[in-house]
Formats: C-alpha cells, structure tokens, sequence
RNA sequence: GGGCGAUUGGCUCAGUUGGUUAGAGCGCCACAUUCACAUUGUGGAGGUCAGAGGUUCGAAUCCUCUAUCGCCCACCA
C-alpha cells in the first residue's frame, strides 16, 4: 500500500503530472499503420482569439472520450488540432489593442498591421490549446495546424482558384449584407437575424400632376427614401391601377419617380405601394434590374450617409432617419408611424446591424456544390446525430444561395485575383488574372502593371477544407490516404451552415469523397436559466475555475452525464459537484481495495482463474454485473449516448460495486477468489472510466501493482459471457429485497443498528429455504441480524413483527413500544393497493385480447406476476390478522 | 409564414423498438460516525408523465388538436 493514498482525491496534484506524462511518451501522437483501423477526429478549430468556455469544454469532452475510446479499442486514433484564423474577430481584437495606442490599423498600413496581428497571435494565439489541454484533450499536439499556415493558405489559394476556371466563382455587384462598423461584407449566415420592435413610417409622395394627391408607401427604414427610384405597386390593385406610370416626386430631394406595376408587391401589406430602393434592399434589387430603373447608393461604408443625401450628407444612418421624420413630418408628408416588429440582421462579430448594401464582391455558386452533398446524406453516407439535424441541413441545402467570401478587411487569406491595369483601362470587366502564384505579367498584353484585388477572402472559406487541408492537401501524403475521410465530426447546432455543410460540399469537391461518415451534433451550454453563456450576459461559468476547484474529471463528467443527446444543457455550479465526488467514490474504492490486497494473491489470468475457481455467488455476481454494464456502455457509446454510458458507468460502481459488492465481500476480503474478483472489477472498471476521467483512472492505474505502462495502452475489456444463471441473480436479488426489508423494519420499529436482532424468515417452500441458505452470512452481515433464521410456514405471533415479501415473511420480535394503529394503517394501504392492482392485472389476464395478441412471454410474465401479487396478498392478510 | 425541440416528484433532467409497480442527481425528513469514503452510509416522503381526443389487449412512449416556453429558417416593404 501506498503511503501517499490520502483520504479525500485532490485532483490538483495529479492532474498536470499525467498530463505532462502523456505528453512526454507521446501517448496521443499517431502515425497511419496500415494494418491498423484509422479512427480520425479534426477538432473545429477555436478561434485564435477564443477562450474556453463551457461549449468547448463539452464539445471536446465529447471528442476525447471518442479518441481515447476507439484507441483503447484498438484503432489508430488520431485528435487532428489546430486552431482558426478568424478574420474579422482577430482583426477587431488587435484593432482594439491598437486603439490603446490611439492608432487605427490605417495608421500602420497593411504590411505592418498583418505584422501586428501575427504578433499578438503569437503571443496569445495558443491560449486555448492550453486550456484544451487543461481538460485532458488527447489531440496529437505536433500536428497543431493553423488556418493562416503557409501550406494551408496554398489550400485555400488552390480551391479558388479551381472554383473560379470552373466557373463556380465569379465577381459581381449585388446587394450583400454590410457591417458598417467591421467595415467588411458578410455572407447570409453571419447576419444572424434578431427580432426587433421598431416602426414602420408612412410616407407621402406627392404626384408630380398634381402636388396634392399622394400615394403612401410604408418602410421600416425611411432613411433608404433619399435613394428611392420608384413606387411599386401590384398590377391587380385597383386602387392604384391609374397611377401606374404616372410620376411622382420624391420628397426631400424631389427628384421624379415612376410609379411602376409588379407583381411581386403584396396588396395586403400596409397600404400595398412599396418604395423601391434598388442599392439598398434585396427586393427593391430586383425591382430595379426588372424594370431598369436607377441604383442611387445613399451610404457610406461607416454606415453614414454619402452626398447624395444632400442635405443628410454625413449624418449616422440613424440620426439621419430621425431628422428625414422630422423633416417629413414638418412638410406633411408623414402619414402616421406604426409599432412594428421585424426582424433584422445583425454582424455576428460586433452585433452591429447590417445593411443591404450594393457592392462588388466575390461570390461561390453553391447549387452545383450542394447536389452531390446533399446526395451523401439522403444516401446515408453521412449520417447526422441526432438524426433531425438532417433535415435541418437539407431544407438549408437545397435553398443554397451564393456564397459571397470576400471580405473587406487585411487579416486573411488575401484573393488570388490580379489585375492589369493595362487590360482595365480598355475595358474595366477584363484584365482579371487569377493565379496560385503572383504573375510575372499580364498573359494577354503582358503589361507588368498588376496590382492584387485588396479582399481577404470569408475565414470559412478555409475552414471548409479543415478535414483535408490539414493533411497538406493538395499534396497527396500517407496520411491524407490514411486518415481521409475522417471518422466523426463533432459540433453545434449553430455551425451546421457555417461549417459543416461547406466542409461536406468542400470533401466531395476536391477530394471526391465525403468528409466524415458521422456528424454529432450536441446541444448548446446554457445557464440555469436557459440563457446562451456569454460574456455579454454575465452568467458565464468558467471552466477553468470549475478545473481549479473540482478537477478536470469532474467537470468532464459532470458535463457529460447531464447533456443527455441533441438537448441544450443547463448548467450551475453545484452540479460540478456530482462528478468531484464520483471521483472522490472511485478515489476512496480504490484505496480501500488497495489497502487490502495481498500482491500475491491477485497474479492470475482471469479467463484460467474461471476455469478452475468455483467463484462463490457474489464474486460472480458483480462479474457479471460488471460485464453487463461494460456491454451496456460500450452500445451508449457507440451510438453516441455519451450521458449514458456515464451514467451506466456512474450507477455500476457506486450502487452496485461500493454499495452491495465491497460491503458483502469485507468479511470475506482475505479469501483468494475475492482478492482476485475486486482487484481484477477494478483494473477493468478503471478501463471503462479511463475516456471520461482520464486523469483519476491513470492516477489510480498506476498504483495498482503490476501496472507499468499508461492506462491509455490498455486495451478496452472483452465480454465475458454466462458468468452468473439467473436463478443465481434471482437469489441475490432476494438476498438484497431482504437485507432492504430487514433494514426498513428496523427504521419502522426504531431498532438501532447497535442492536442485537433476531429475525426468522418463514418461505412455505423449503427448496426456497436450501436456496437461501448459503446467502444466510451475507444477510446476517449487511442487515447486522445476530441470530437468522430459516423456518418453513410460520405464523407470526402476538409478540412479533413481520412483514411480507414476495412468498415469505420476515418476521422480527418486538422490541420495545409499536405504534400498532399506524402499523395496521399502513398494511392496510398495501393490500388495498395490492387489491386493485391484481383487479387490474386479473383483467388484462382475462382479455381475450390481451391473450390472444400480446407476445407470449408478456403473457407468461404477466401471469407470474399475478400470482406473486396473491402470495405477496396472503402474506399481508396474515400480518393484518397478527395487528389486530 | 414554415420547421424543430421542450412540457415527467420542490429543482434539473433520464426514460431504448408502446408491455402495465415511471427512474436518477440535487434538495427535503429521520437515523448512523473509531471500522475506504460526511465529497459518506441506511431508511423515508414526494409524480393521475402540460391539457383534450384518438389508435391499441396495453400509451409518459404512437397519431390529431390545444396551451405555454425556447430555438432555427424565410426577400412581408
């Protein structure tokens, strides 16, 4: 026994010890073996800027407990980390820190900046992979990849530029969504929609023939009037019939608008004219195109408006909109204004909210991308789990819209696009060069005047290659061959189109194959309160603390057993609580296992040990409880029921092998086949709990005698097979209702443990009887009774007490004062629940029905569980009569 | 406007393909402390499974509707 076994587990001091282990003997490092099965996760890249919280802490978790699962089950197993450039965020964070400074990135240029921005990523970037490796994740850290790598940029520069001599990437002018504090484009899923209670203003636009008729028009954004370049109304409203083609002038800034007929206008909505504002509203976009009519862009990039808002030049949007009321209103031109809700798009990096805004970018056409990725999962060549996530991920696929990926900002990817300016000077829509490489010269007029398109490119546009670019994709390394397509990928539900959906299109694009045959997709970590966890809010718990205060097993498991699959968590502190003293349970098991093993006892193969050992009933029953559980778990986790597996896990060791197993055997401890039955429920028990508590399991591993090498080497336990009959089960059981039994009577009667008992147990049968007498010292033991019992029918007397289980009595002298009215009270509760519940079973039985349609087995079970009830019945009629 | 999820003891949640006596953790009540563990043990109280209807021999579980809460998607100005 060790000398520094103490009585509580203080996770503190191993945790970082076997950590460092693993680490130092490579224990997570993998290397494809061909005669080896691969089992692959890519981990989705944490931002460089990002800093644990409880979804990483989940979401990882998660991950690890597969990798260190499948390796103990014999795979290759390779965690592939790495983390993500994040553009936009990690450039907002090094233009903060920049701020400090009083400088703006322009004050530095583009080179210096990007310098910065390496800096501070070389400073704080890797932050996170601490904390990873905090809780444990087994990733293969020499692999660590990053999004902005040289080899992985050359990715990135090759897919655009096999999309674009594909055709499937072109440049236009639309309507995208523009952050105008980030300064930057955005594609449609990072404009996170929100609702929001706002106004909807009616406009009065005088007809130019007579200044005093109007039509009014209804907008959420009255400050998009000063570009309008027309009033919209349906062909089929009567109303508004003879004023198609008439002119109107626009108030303000009185310039002449068409009234024009189209049907895409709703009747029914307000007052069924609509402005359109072609530079500003996606709608009004095609409004424009379809009927010609003029793009008058009324904003600045920052999001205030421009010179052609006249006299509104250089006001905010906002403050505009409200001085445009006021003007109007001042004039006469405002109808009235409405509450309104309407839900609009917010920057998913600053929560600024977005414009439709006009503007050259660069766009992925995503229709011919989705065919084929949507054909994987309709085949079932990837599955989602849970498996609704899928439809989610179709209806989402099958509405693809263009992808716009460039951005307007330094810290990225910069756009493989060159131009010349010879080229452009002759016709502005040539003299585009996209190239891998910087040219040397324009290829049609060879002029050496080229400048490069200033865009960085969407920061998903690289992640979508993650699965394989992290292979040094495009070259065709072992790894690649090995690994690809990968095993899992494990994420939330708010990535599935930012990532996973572009990760799928991306695999059978350029790789021509799927990615990941699995998609996990687990719930979001909210607080008590069902809030998302932010900074923002305040409620967040952080992981870190929760390591430093219970220890990272506790947080893993904790986190694990109460994220049952695909539903949110909801997540206080108190419910660390659980997993620190699970620990603690295993903890203390051990060391009182450890504290009495004779070394030289437990030496021995099991599987001979079987053979030749005739193991007493409740050495085999806890092997066999053991192997059914370890069956149990190992199914949980194969179809990704982490929460139970943890909980079959958790139940096992604390109820069955603490509470009954190492009770029932402490008198027996010195016998060899015990020695060897715990020693050897422990070594493999520390097994199964190895992939959630990795820390412990270790801890405690290497205490055992005999053990040299990492738990992490070990192999995950066979099954083992028909250790116990089930009349052997049966008779446990009975052992333990009756130990119960005796326990409660004694609560009842308030007869301490300190005192000596006798207690009779009466069974009409005396096979019964022989069955149970082995178990009689384990009975005795647990139930602390001096002096047990085994009669055959027996009625129990004046000065007794007994109760009835199944088809016996236990029967206990009186001892001291019965409250005998409370007693009668209660017996006479259960029969009178007995007697309706066997009314109830006797007619199911008598059914036809129910005899005629219910399986066989159902039947044959129902049937003996009547007849216990009318044992069980007697039994308390007897008891019944003894009150009285 | 569509789609999804949730509704189970005081709280937070499990509950396999429908099988009839619905589980856990926390909390609560009582008892226990030289004997691995008070981060413990033992016993107990506490639920007509949101409501209504239906299918079925049998429903927490399947179907329909309703209510409440939450999430996602969509170009209603």
């Amino acid at each position: 026994m060790t000398e520094e076994f103490s009585k509580q587990y203080n996770p503190k001091e191993t945790e970082d010890k076997w950590y460092k282990f693993w680490e130092e003997n490579n224990l997570f490092s993998a290397k494809a073996s061909p005669g080896k099965k691969p089992y692959c996760i890519v981990i989705p890249p944490p931002n460089v800027t990002g800093i644990l919280h409880m979804g990483h802490a989940l979401n990882n978790t998660i991950q690890d407990i597969l990798i260190r699962y499948h390796k103990m089950k014999g795979f290759q197993t390779l965690w592939m980390p790495g983390t993500d450039h994040a553009g936009i965020a990690t450039q907002n964070v090094v233009e903060k820190s920049l701020a400090k400074e009083g400088l703006k990135r322009q004050d530095l240029g583009r080179e210096k900046f990007i310098e910065r921005v390496w800096q501070w990523r070389q400073l704080y970037g890797s932050t996170i992979i601490h904390q990873l490796k905090k809780l444990g994740a087994s990733c293969d850290w020499n692999r660590l990849r990053f999004t902005m790598d040289q080899e992985y940029s050359i990715a990135v520069t090759e897919v655009f530029v096999r999309l674009y001599e594909k055709k499937l990437i072109y440049q236009g002018h639309y309507i995208i969504n523009w952050c105008p504090r980030c300064q930057t484009a955005l594609s449609d899923e990072e404009a996170a929609h929100a609702e929001l209670q706002g106004s909807l203003y009616y406009l009065k636009y005088p007809l130019k023939d007579n200044p005093q008729e109007f039509i009014t028009v209804a907008t959420t954004r009255p400050e998009t009037m000063l570009g309008d370049t027309a009033v919209a109304v349906n062909l089929k409203d009567k109303r508004y019939k003879k004023y198609v083609g008439k002119t109107l002038i626009l108030p303000l800034v009185n310039r002449q608008i068409k009234v024009i007929a189209d049907n895409m206008v709703d009747m029914q909505f307000a007052t069924g004219a609509v402005k359109v504002t072609p530079a500003h509203d996606p709608n009004d976009y095609k409004l424009g195109k379809k009927h010609k009519l003029d793009f008058i862009n009324v904003l600045r990039p920052d999001g205030s408006m421009n010179e052609s808002a006249g006299k509104f030049s250089g006001l905010d949007r906002f403050k505009a909109r409200e001085a445009i009321i006021e003007e109007l209103k001042s004039q006469g031109l405002l109808e009235k204004v409405e509450a309104h809700t309407l839900s609009v798009g917010h920057c998913y990096r600053c929560h600024t909210i977005v414009e439709p805004y006009l503007s050259k970018q660069w766009f992925v056409r995503m229709k011919p991308l989705a065919r084929p990725a949507i054909d994987a999962v309709k085949k079932g060549k990837i599955e989602f789990h849970p498996q609704r996530w899928e439809k989610v991920y179709l209806n989402w696929m099958e509405n693809i819209q263009d992808w716009c990926i460039s951005r307007q900002i330094w810290w990225g990817h910069r756009i493989p696009v060159y131009y010349c300016k010879n080229c452009q000077a002759k016709n502005p829509k040539l003299g585009i060069i996209v190239s891998k490489t910087r040219p040397q010269k324009c290829p049609k007029c060879s002029s050496v005047d080229l400048y490069q398109d200033e865009d960085v490119l969407d920061t998903w546009f690289s992640s979508w290659l993650w699965p394989f670019a992290t292979f040094y994709w495009p070259e065709a390394k072992e790894d690649l061959k090995y690994f690809y397509p990968t095993s899992v990928l494990v994420t939330a539900p708010e990535i599935i189109f930012f990532w996973v959906a572009r990760m799928i299109m991306a695999g059978l694009e350029f790789k021509k194959q799927i990615p990941f045959k699995d998609v996990y997709i687990h719930g979001t970590v909210r607080d008590i309160e069902g809030k998302k966890m932010s900074k923002s809010l305040g409620n967040v718990i952080d992981p870190l603390e929760i390591v430093a205060e219970y220890g990272a097993d506790a947080l893993r498991f904790s986190i694990i057993s109460i994220t049952s699959q695909g539903q949110d968590v909801f997540l206080s502190k108190e419910r660390f609580e659980q997993g620190r003293n699970f620990a603690n349970k295993i903890w203390n098991a051990s060391r009182f296992i450890l504290m009495n093993l004779k070394p030289e006892d437990i030496r021995v193969d099991l599987c001979v040990f079987f053979k030749n050992e005739k193991l007493d009933i409740v050495n085999r029953w806890i092997l066999s409880r053991f192997y059914s559980t370890l069956q149990k778990a190992e199914k949980e986790l194969e179809c990704f029921k982490f929460n139970e597996a943890a909980n079959s896990l958790y139940s096992f060791f604390w109820h069955e092998f603490c509470d009954w197993y190492l009770e029932l055997i402490k008198p027996q401890i010195d016998q060899r086949q015990t020695q060897v039955v715990m020693f050897k429920v422990l070594e493999k028990y520390l097994r199964l709990i190895a992939p959630f508590m990795p820390f412990i399991a270790e801890e405690v591993w290497q205490k055992l005698p005999g053990s040299k090498d990492s738990i992490m080497l070990q192999s995950w336990p066979h099954l083992q097979n028909e250790l116990i009959s089930s009349s052997d089960e049966g008779q446990i059981q009975m052992a333990f209702d009756i130990i119960n039994a005796v326990r409660n009577m004694r609560t009842e009667l308030e007869v301490p443990l300190s005192s000596r008992i006798e207690i009779k147990l009466a069974l009409p049968d005396k096979l019964d009887g022989e069955m149970l007498a082995p178990l009689g010292p384990y009975i005795k033991n647990l139930a602390k009774i001096d002096n047990l019992v085994i009669t055959g029918e027996y009625l129990p007397q004046k000065n007794e007490y007994a109760v009835a289980l199944k088809n016996m009595h236990i029967v206990m002298p009186l001892a001291g004062i019965v409250d005998v009215a409370s007693q009668l009270k209660k017996n006479l509760a259960k029969i009178d629940k007995l007697q309706s519940e066997i009314k109830t079973k006797e007619g199911m039985l008598a059914n036809e029905n129910f005899a005629r349609r219910a399986p066989k087995e159902i039947v044959e079970e129902e049937k003996t569980k009547l007849n216990d009830m009318r044992t069980q019945l007697v039994k308390l009629e007897v008891i019944k009569n003894g009150l009285r």
